[in-house]
DNA sequence: ACCCTGACGGAAAGCGCATTCCCAAACCTA
DNA sequence: TAGGTTTGGGAATGCGCTTTCCGTCAGGGT
């Protein structure tokens, strides 16, 4: 910390008391003459002051603070939620405290305990919870003292068990998608799955292969890999066997759970020589910002991302802020899907003329 | 701000003072007797003591804050030199705020005049200063007192004249572009570049011409967008008629400023019917993550952006760990040529058979 | 038996600010 | 003019913690 001018400094320089200089500085309930307001602001100015927050946070019993836990913050999904979280942040007047846990549970935890030890006024959680047991009740067991002493908490992805919930609707997304690409003429599918104890990769993958099995269709595989891009690039090479089926009715359609893994798993395909989507047809999840710009375009399944972490800021503080009742602890988020190049049929070149 | 157990109450459910209490959960010099620490340590498990670190903060005088301002966070650039800097917060112990700007520089000094409110015990500033003096000056200023009080300043960009600096040898990386592109065959050139008041587009720009003068070429224009994807999609239009020039030597070679633009601009002469680098090359600058996975591959120089961060920390954290001498205030960091698809000369259609 | 030295706990003074009281002066009503 | 009511400012307390300063007690040397 960096040691500064103090108001007792500008009450001084200014000729009145502390408590004056206090309500001159930060619209008080209570506001002093104007004569002396003016002398108050111009002492701080020539002083050069500026407010220890700290102090502040530790007299007002409120720190500003809002912290944002992400998986990756280099993962555009990511990144454009923190956007979102951040710009409505910032409209509230309160601050970012931001960490990356490089998807560990534990350093999770670790931040989570960090910013409950910051007093942050506010806690958002973005990324897929888990299935496995330990990490999700490590945090729950951080948490709790947290929320029970009035402390708010919004996961992005699953409910917690506790504090509020933004929750895209993974598998209604998904299966929405595997009807309108049956309904373009798809016929033969595989899921490019995610980390089994990732609760986003398990739903969409669900509700994915659901919605397949009441059209008559089911997955001819499903490869798990990481959530990353490089988690599809290197599940990609078990789906190979399939793609180039001789006399095949239709080219093979994948489904990665997320966008990442889809063009990781297209960069593999083409290293191999095989073109989205003359070979086969790829769809991904999330529509993060890029998608559009990729060759193939991707089809995909749209999820407002900067508005994810608008809508966990509202729901953070509803009903903290004049709002009469606490809205719901857990909003559902629509998805849209989007039909691009990359599942168009059009472009298939047949696997008769492989 | 939540309030929580006190040390206090800890203190006194363990019987002991709370000077003892302090030392026990805090790695103080004095460390008390195995049992009374073993007291301590059960009463605070047993309460669920969360230090607050707001009280810390200002009984050390040390937040243990790093303040982190970048212009989107959402940009690849951005979000990558982030994970980079919020890495190596993390490894000492800090936690990061986070503020994205909007690339407005108006936010950009009420960011900053936050985070010195917050005491961050250093501060970094990630992106192109400007060549408009109210803005820097409003940051200087700002800053001022900040620095005299021994704050921390480390930009990413250029210099602001005032606090340390990584930056990266834009007009050199450009330069030796020039010189690959011109020893690949190209030979017509024109730039994408950013608004002129950003010092990283101009020196970008500038490097490129100048190395492009010391071959005896020089670009047939200069267009100037938005240092952004739609800045790039938006100023391509400028470049078409240049593009398909019947009897040209070679294919148009247009090195966007940076790889968002290049991206955006690529995707803009697609849906005009044109391909890279089927009907004209296309460079970029930054070498941003997902660039490898585009189609066509990106030709760019690398600037290893998560490192960028780690330097940033660093450099800002230099001589203040027992390093004896206080590193050189300034870091430059060096590129690296990546030659890709969307530069392939063998790949060009010629325009004599547009 | 004595003094000196360390080791160990506790009391208390802040860190910089918000805020509750309290007091004096000014204002109103009758 | 007297009483009551605002109004504007200051003194002082406390937010939760670190840290300096003291006091005490045990141990060791002579």
């Amino acid at each position: 910390m960096v040691a500064g001018v103090t108001l007792s400094d500008v009450a001084r320089h200014a000729g009145v008391s502390q408590a004056t200089a206090s309500r001159v500085l930060n619209g008080s309930a209570r506001v002093p003459g104007e004569d002396v307001a003016n002398r108050v602001r111009a002492a701080a100015a020539e002083l050069g002051y500026f407010p220890n927050a700290q102090a502040q946070a530790l007299a007002r019993r409120t720190s500003g603070l809002l912290g944002l836990v992400v998986h990756d913050i280099a993962d555009p999904y990511f990144s454009t939620i923190a956007l979102g979280v951040q710009r409505a942040a910032r409209a509230r007047g309160m601050q970012t405290l931001l960490a990356s846990t490089e998807r560990d549970p534990e350093a999770e935890r670790e931040a989570v305990e960090a910013f409950i030890a910051h007093r942050t006024d506010g806690l958002i959680l973005v990324g897929s919870r888990s299935h496995e047991f330990e990490s999700d009740a490590a945090l729950t067991g951080a948490l709790r003292p947290y929320l029970d002493r009035g402390g708010r908490v919004v996961v992005v992805g699953q409910p917690l068990g506790t504090g509020g919930c933004v929750a895209p609707r993974n598998a209604e997304g998904s299966a929405a998608l595997a009807g309108a690409l049956i309904s373009a003429g798809h016929r033969r599918f595989a899921v490019l799955s995610g980390p089994a104890h990732l609760r986003t990769a398990v739903d969409r993958c669900a509700g994915f292969t659901r919605a397949l099995s009441g059209h008559g269709f089911r997955p001819e595989a499903v490869v798990a890999g990481e959530f990353t891009r490089d988690g599809g690039y290197l599940a990609a090479g078990d789906l190979l066997p399939l793609i180039g089926v001789p006399e095949a009715p239709a080219p093979l359609c994948v489904f990665a759970v997320n966008d990442v893994m889809a063009i990781g798993a297209i960069a593999r395909w083409r290293a191999m020589g095989l073109e989205v989507p003359r070979d086969l047809s790829v769809a991904g999840f999330d529509d993060i910002p890029t998608l559009g710009d990729h060759s193939p375009s991707l089809t995909t399944v749209r999820l407002p991302l900067a508005d994810l972490g608008d809508h966990a800021v509202r729901l953070l503080f509803a009903g903290a802020d004049g709002g009469t009742v606490p809205a719901a602890a857990r909003l559902d988020v629509d998805t849209t899907v989007v039909i691009r190049e990359s599942t168009d049929l059009g472009r298939w070149r047949g696997s008769g003329r492989r």
